[in-house]
RNA sequence: GCGCCCGUAGCUCAGCUGGAUAGAGCGUUGGUUUCCGGUACCAAAGGCCAGUGGUUCGAAUCCACUCGGGCGUACCA
């Protein structure tokens, strides 16, 4: 409809007198939105204002001249007004809406699917977390974000690989494996010694400093001992106790992703990137262009020649950064640009990155790394989310994976559920912070907005049950073809089925905008359009051919709901428990 | 110091990339039930969009500065 307008209103603008020179109508970008106020019409665009200076003409001028200029369907288009200061504001007619419910039922599943990256391909990459130890929120936002980002690009045509990166090398998993180890020894030789750390914690002689003080790490510990004795006392090093430790911790990770409806195509590991030395290849390739170099033991990535810049007291000048430490361990960075250049080979259209705030000021060195190696840097695109701030009793829970007091997101779903938490992490903007006051997500888990949703879905269904039994037409999966939905005038089946027909576009826009909140929020709309109709206009006990279509018209938001709830990972119910919701699931 | 994110109703947040009278949930106050699910609906109160200047037909939105909060700013990831 809107690229129809768009046609038709260029078409006027080039059929207008006295055209500067120059001036190509064909390449005017007319857009439009959807007026908050009804009295402004169905769609309304600001052509006119933002050709006023170009055309040096009075933005109500050229908007009266377009709206007598237009050539429109009558079909579709009741009238086209001018208003306010230039609007041209376009009204449907009767004849659009039934059409596009029509046409709404008749798409079946794929209503809300679009193709405009048919045949492209897109990799994103989430989660990622090291397998250090359980997953906590902050784990928990960035793999609902990546998940329902990924489900999203799909819905506009991409094929989409999610790709998890698993940190399997480097210092962290070291210190992992010696952590295991010391308990493990603990264990087996109850007698070793013990010692203090800094931050007052004992523990066995040979715990790393920066070790892992989770349970977790002794329960691994445990069964290595249970199974194998005192036998692995003679390890020549951690290696053992890292694999066992990262297996099992993976498991888990694996399990808790699982239960929050989080898939996974697979994984990339970090050690393929040593083992075919790709990371070394990039050394050698980023040093034959000068951009690498030797200093004080290390290896050093020439930035300062890329554009990095840092400004301190002594004002502004370029800065390099570490590719290979004087220990030989290479810093996050080499990896990091091995592996996007391995995801950009694999011939990705689209590679994007969910990442944490904390990764904010590290990725520009990847993408330099990328674009020194000739790799398409545009391509890549990376979405930074805020942190999770938890909070209870009012007060912030302080949290750190290495000292283990945190909040695990296996904890959080058996206090309210993997729904609620998946449309918490969701509802917000990826930019702002995410206060969750754990006090209230269980208090008030009847009352959450996901419920809201949920509720109106299964009421849709309880309807058509009840319909069912009076002798209506059972309308799952209906195509639109047994009922007359031109029959549906009264103001709330209108408002209804004009908010059904934005689902395809909202669904475009949360995928361009990488933006799930958008739809959470459209959503909501749906429901609340969904009441009125509810509320005015009965279904049975209403003459055959009203109801039907009326009925047909719930299939239809039945229909939105459950693709947008399908699409942000939430369960669209048949019926909602009567009692209160938000129990802990039956596992301990 | 520098970089990024944020500052909108009592609280938590939207505001569709510059549009018409700034919205929603929770909370507060009042109302609605012979009726397809009241986990609902209707209504009221509540705002100098942190501040100051600028850009233009038009700014919560863009720019500059100021104030306040968060995250970074390592041979940690």
């Amino acid at each position: 409809m809107e690229e129809t307008l768009a046609a038709a209103i260029r078409a006027a603008l080039a059929r207008l007198p006295d055209l500067p020179d120059g001036f190509d109508a064909a390449a005017v970008a007319v857009e439009f939105q959807t007026p908050a106020n009804a009295d402004h019409g169905d769609l309304a665009t600001n052509v006119a204002l933002q050709l006023a200076k170009p055309l040096g003409r009075a933005p109500r001028a050229i908007a009266t001249a377009l709206a007598l200029g237009i050539d429109i369907d009558p079909a579709r288009v009741a009238a086209v007004e001018v208003a306010g200061p230039g609007f041209l504001n376009i009204r449907f007619a009767a004849g659009y809406l039934a059409a596009g419910l029509r046409d709404l039922l008749a798409a079946g599943d794929a209503y809300g699917r679009t193709t405009n990256h048919a045949g492209e391909t897109a990799i994103v990459e989430y989660v990622s977390a090291n397998p250090t130890g359980p997953l906590t929120v902050g784990h928990g936002r960035n793999a609902v974000l990546g998940d329902t980002i990924a489900t999203l690009l799909e819905w506009t045509g991409y094929a989409v690989t999610r790709e998890y990166y698993f940190n399997d090398a480097g210092r962290q998993m070291r210190v992992l494996g010696q952590s295991v180890r010391a308990r493990y020894t603990a264990i087996v030789r109850p007698e070793t010694p013990t010692r203090v750390l800094d931050d007052g914690e004992t523990v066995p002689e040979g715990f790393p400093d920066g070790g892992y003080l989770g349970g977790y790490i002794t329960d691994v510990a445990q069964a290595l001992a249970d199974a194998h004795g005192d036998a692995l006392l003679g390890e020549a090093d951690e290696a053992r106790f890292t694999a066992a430790a990262r297996d099992t911790i993976f498991a888990e990770i694996d399990a808790t992703l699982r239960r929050l409806g989080v898939r996974m195509d697979g994984q990339f590991n970090e050690r393929d990137l040593y083992e075919s030395r790709a990371v070394w290849d990039v050394v050698d390739r980023l040093t034959e262009k000068g951009l690498a170099y030797e200093q004080d033991g290390a290896t050093w990535f020439r930035t300062s020649a890329l554009g990095k810049t840092t400004t301190d007291a002594d004002g502004e000048r370029g800065t390099d950064v570490v590719l290979v430490k004087s220990s030989g361990e290479p810093t996050y960075r080499l990896p990091d640009i091995a592996y996007h250049m391995e995801k950009l080979g694999r011939g990705f259209a689209l590679v994007l990155d969910v990442f944490g705030a904390d990764h904010i000021a590290t990725y520009p060195d990847v993408l330099r790394g990328v674009e020194a190696l000739g790799g398409d840097a545009a391509k890549i695109d990376v979405v930074v989310y805020q942190f999770v701030t938890l909070v209870r009793g009012g007060q912030p829970v302080k949290m750190s994976t290495r000292k283990a007091n945190y909040v695990t997101l296996d904890e959080l779903m058996d206090e309210v559920g993997a729904d609620v938490v998946r449309f918490f992490f969701l509802m917000r903007s990826p930019n702002t912070h995410l206060e969750f006051d754990l006090d209230l997500a269980v208090e008030a888990s009847e009352k959450n907005p996901v419920f809201y949703l949920q509720y109106a879905h299964a009421r849709i269904c309880s309807i058509a049950a009840k319909a069912a039994e009076t002798g209506l037409p059972n309308v799952r999966g209906a195509d639109g073809s047994g009922a007359d939905v031109a029959l549906l005038t009264h103001e709330s089946e209108v408002a209804l089925v004009k908010t059904l027909l934005l689902f395809p576009g909202e669904v475009r826009a949360a995928a361009e905008g990488r933006a799930p909140h958008r739809l959470a929020g459209f959503l909501r709309e749906v429901a609340v359009a969904f009441s009125g109709f509810y509320r005015d206009c009965r279904i049975v006990g209403e003459p055959a051919e009203i109801a039907t279509a009326r009925l047909h018209l719930a299939e239809a938001a039945r229909r939105v709901l459950g693709h947008g709830l399908a699409v942000l990972g939430v369960s669209a119910p048949e019926r909602m428990d009567r009692e209160p919701v938000g129990e802990a699931p039956a596992e301990a």
